[in-house]
RNA sequence: GGGCAAGUAGCCAAGUGGCCAACGGCAACAGACUGUAAAUCUGUCCUCUUCGGAGUUCGGUGGUUCGAAUCCAUCCUUGCCCA
């Protein structure tokens, strides 16, 4: 199988442009894909362009990520419906270092091989253009007609909130990057996602009346959820690469928590593994479903490529501790259970309140498990609260020392899957 | 510079003097059912609350009125048309 029939299969060719499977199985080719400085941290969104890469390092061609130095400080009209803000320039050089730290651990940089991935910062040549230079040497090659065709710029331009110049022009600044990676880098693709399609052949069509040079691109899907709700967002925000951000065990739970018909694409997405293996998986999910193989097979190949083994397993432990023995009494953790939780949210609590005895409701509120007491009282109300596994059904339910396991923490639940430590100090 | 239209909670979107903390939809959170799934049903969804309420909202500011998201003035932002 080629690399394009792998993608194909996987469901992570959405667009291709024709040429593109030829072009990779004639020679060593070089392709890019573009990264936002937007945060300084990837999401789990940027996985997928993450792992093409991979991918077309792993197939034996040569990956480059770019970091958008100089086109975040700019703004990308697709997909948003308004203006953007620009960001600073000391937010800016954050982000850059945090998302250049990532994407070093998922590429092979080692530069002995042929193929090595490179990091470029588009800034680098952005920095030493001059605006008449950009007007004369590339403004001047792309039609205004050409670039208003484009899907991104012809909705705002229909919108109700209009477009500036500004983000008109990103298209031209990255087709600029295309260019400039082929003549500098030999860089004949680019991939991305599927929103960035019409950017991504202004590219090509720079390419193709300045020089003459062919270039090709493909994209992916956007990734969704089943239900029509946004991927890789939760209650509490984005999920992270960053472990700092989102932790393993989060990060683990996330994936754990698919729904089926999200987890069987997200893993042939998300994951290395073979047809094969994957068909097997589908196959023993589909004769006992109650055992969320699939999931836990998703789950654990991912946390395993992003987090590392260690982390996989603490974050397994801690998922077994809360969930799997989820009918023994909570009394039956260990102290080093407790200790081995890591991932969830501990909350501190005075022991001098605790040994006063207090209402749930302050307790969850003065421990910071919950903001408010008002939100607190709902919850409890609602019935979402647990405690120790209990669940509480009264509102002035006492909490006091005799809830201590092993004269330390205390153990919440709200609902059924987001746990709490509280540790009284 | 002139004319017209618009700006409402995370998003979409009603409301056009009191019954408005503001219809409805989406997203989100919790409950029931389950498999830590989906679908479905139920509750919550501006903030705080001693659950009785209290406080702050409808682009900004000032005004009219007993009373304004709703009327007036002015400013800001955006779109469309004209110069």
């Amino acid at each position: 199988m080629n690399l394009v029939e792998e993608l194909r299969w996987r469901g992570m060719i959405q667009d291709i442009m024709p040429g593109t499977e030829d072009q990779l199985n004639r020679e060593l080719t070089t392709g890019y894909i573009g990264f936002d400085p937007t945060a300084d941290s990837l999401h789990i969104g940027s996985l997928v362009p993450i792992l093409l890469l991979v991918h077309l390092q792993r197939a034996g061609h040569k990956p480059i990520a770019l970091i958008g130095g100089a086109t975040g400080m700019v703004g990308d009209p697709s997909g948003k419906s308004e203006e953007r803000n620009l960001l600073s320039e000391e937010v800016l050089q954050a982000n850059i270092n945090g998302v250049r730290k990532q994407l070093e651990q998922f590429l092979d940089f080692s530069p002995e091989k042929n193929n090595a991935a490179e990091l470029v910062n588009n800034y680098d040549w952005f920095k030493n253009i001059g605006f008449i230079d950009f007007l004369r040497d590339t403004g001047k090659h792309i039609t205004v007609n050409y670039m208003m065709a484009k899907e991104s710029v012809k909705k705002r331009l229909d919108g109700e909130t209009g477009i500036s110049y500004t983000e008109f022009a990103y298209q031209l600044m990255q087709g600029y990057d295309f260019y400039w990676l082929y003549q500098h880098k030999n860089c004949k693709l680019q991939m991305g996602g599927s929103d960035q399609w019409g950017n991504m052949t202004t590219g090509t069509e720079l390419i193709r009346r300045k020089v003459s040079g062919q270039a090709f691109v493909f994209t992916t899907p956007l990734v969704t959820k089943a239900d029509g709700g946004k991927f890789g967002k939760t209650e509490s925000g984005n999920i992270w690469l960053s472990p700092e951000k989102t932790s393993p065990y989060q990060f683990y739970q996330f994936w754990l928590n698919a729904g089926d018909t999200d987890a069987q694409k997200w893993i042939r997405l998300f994951t290395f593994l073979d047809r094969s293996i994957i068909e097997s998986i589908e196959k023993a999910h589909a004769e006992n479903p109650s055992q969320r193989v699939l999931q836990k097979r998703l789950a654990e190949e991912i946390t395993t490529y992003v987090h590392g083994a260690d982390a996989l397993c603490s974050a397994q432990l801690t998922t077994e501790k809360l969930f799997a023995q989820q009918s023994a009494p909570a009394e039956s953790l260990s102290r080093a259970d407790l200790l081995a939780i890591e991932g969830v949210l501990t909350c501190p609590i005075s022991r001098d309140q605790l040994a006063q005895g207090l209402d749930v409701v302050s307790f969850l509120a003065n421990s910071g498990v919950l903001p408010s007491k008002g939100e607190a009282r709902k919850l409890v109300q609602a019935g979402g609260i647990s405690i120790n596994r209990k669940k509480i059904d009264q509102v002035d339910a006492r909490v006091d020392t005799t809830l201590l396991l092993h004269n330390e923490f205390i153990l919440v639940q709200k609902g059924k899957k987001t746990y709490f430590l509280v540790q009284a100090n």
